[in-house]
DNA sequence: AACATTGCCAACCGCTGTAGT
DNA sequence: TACTACAGCGGTTGGCAATGT
């Protein structure tokens, strides 16, 4: 993970999400879906790539997300879909509701393999996958270190370089393993996205009343306001400003949300 | 107390498959 | 058929907290 909050060339966020990009972008997806995510930054008023933005709503803020510790059952079923789909996490990750391919993944490398290598071949020295990863972790980190104080001698530089022990692994032939689009249960990314497939804002629950603060805030804030998706700190509600589908802008209650969604933007 | 190592996991990168032209 | 754009996947990175020395 990069986490530094930096830019990158072409002017786009890197790194960490704040809690205001989170707010933004789950206002704008669950308002109008994910119709496009190249183009869903823009509308979202998000200085980052779609790429990002799909991510982070696919692995963080999609509704219904399980958080936390993994059950027994949810273990043992992982391990048992790995040995029969490999490394095909979004497979697997289509048979455990509410949680993500990455993050079973990661789950995955941290400790399920760690434990069944230890059952595969117990009395062997154990050298666990990731201890192993973080010692080259650490050696890429010196390398790193010495090269950032090390002259800008190209010289010295091609040197080190030739020098150094590939710590890479070989390409695995992952295009081999890629799934076909039928696995992705969990996509929700497709252009023919309807207003069915949105978890789409109540629209009964009543707002009236709210259009003075919103007027309010309008005026405080200036011209950002209506252009950007906005969540009111005083209450569930949020405003989003007219999209590439219609011109008129919209209140919506955030009620339906489950834990997770309430937690990060409240 | 200070430094080194390890574990976790969010986020990025590069590649591939698919759909549209 | 060839090309392009896009979404999605899996591998990898690296920041940070916890733990060890």
């Amino acid at each position: 993970m990069v986490r530094t909050p930096c830019c990158d060339k072409s002017g786009l966020r890197k790194g960490t999400w704040t809690p205001e990009e989170d707010r933004k972008l789950t206002a704008y997806v669950t308002r109008y879906g994910c119709w496009n995510w190249r183009q869903l930054p823009k509308f979202a008023g998000l200085s980052r790539c779609g790429k990002s933005c799909r991510l982070r709503w696919m692995n963080y803020l999609r509704p219904n997300l399980k958080r936390g510790n993994y059950t027994k059952e949810e273990d043992e079923l992982i391990i048992k879909l790995h040995e029969s789909l490999g490394n095909r996490w979004s497979a697997i990750a289509a048979h455990l509701p509410g949680r993500t391919d990455n993050e079973i993944k990661n789950h995955w490398h941290t400790t399920l393999n760690k434990s069944t290598k230890q059952e595969s071949r117990s009395g062997e020295p154990k050298r666990s996958s990731k201890s192993r990863s973080n010692r080259e972790k650490n050696i890429r980190k010196r390398r790193k270190e010495e090269q950032e104080n090390a002259p800008a001698n190209p010289v010295t530089q091609e040197i080190l370089e030739s020098s150094q022990i590939s710590s890479q692994p070989s390409p695995s032939p992952s295009s081999s393993l890629s799934s076909p689009s039928s696995d992705h249960q969990l996509s929700s990314s497709n252009s023919t996205t309807t207003t069915s497939d949105i978890h789409a804002p109540d629209s009964s629950n009543s707002l009236a009343g709210f259009s003075d603060i919103i007027a309010e805030l309008a005026a405080e804030s200036g011209g950002t306001f209506w252009t950007e998706p906005f969540v009111t700190d005083y209450c569930n509600i949020a405003y989003y400003p007219p999209s590439p589908f219609t011109s008129e802008a919209l209140l919506c209650s955030y009620d339906y949300y489950d834990d997770n969604v309430n937690t990060l933007l409240w």
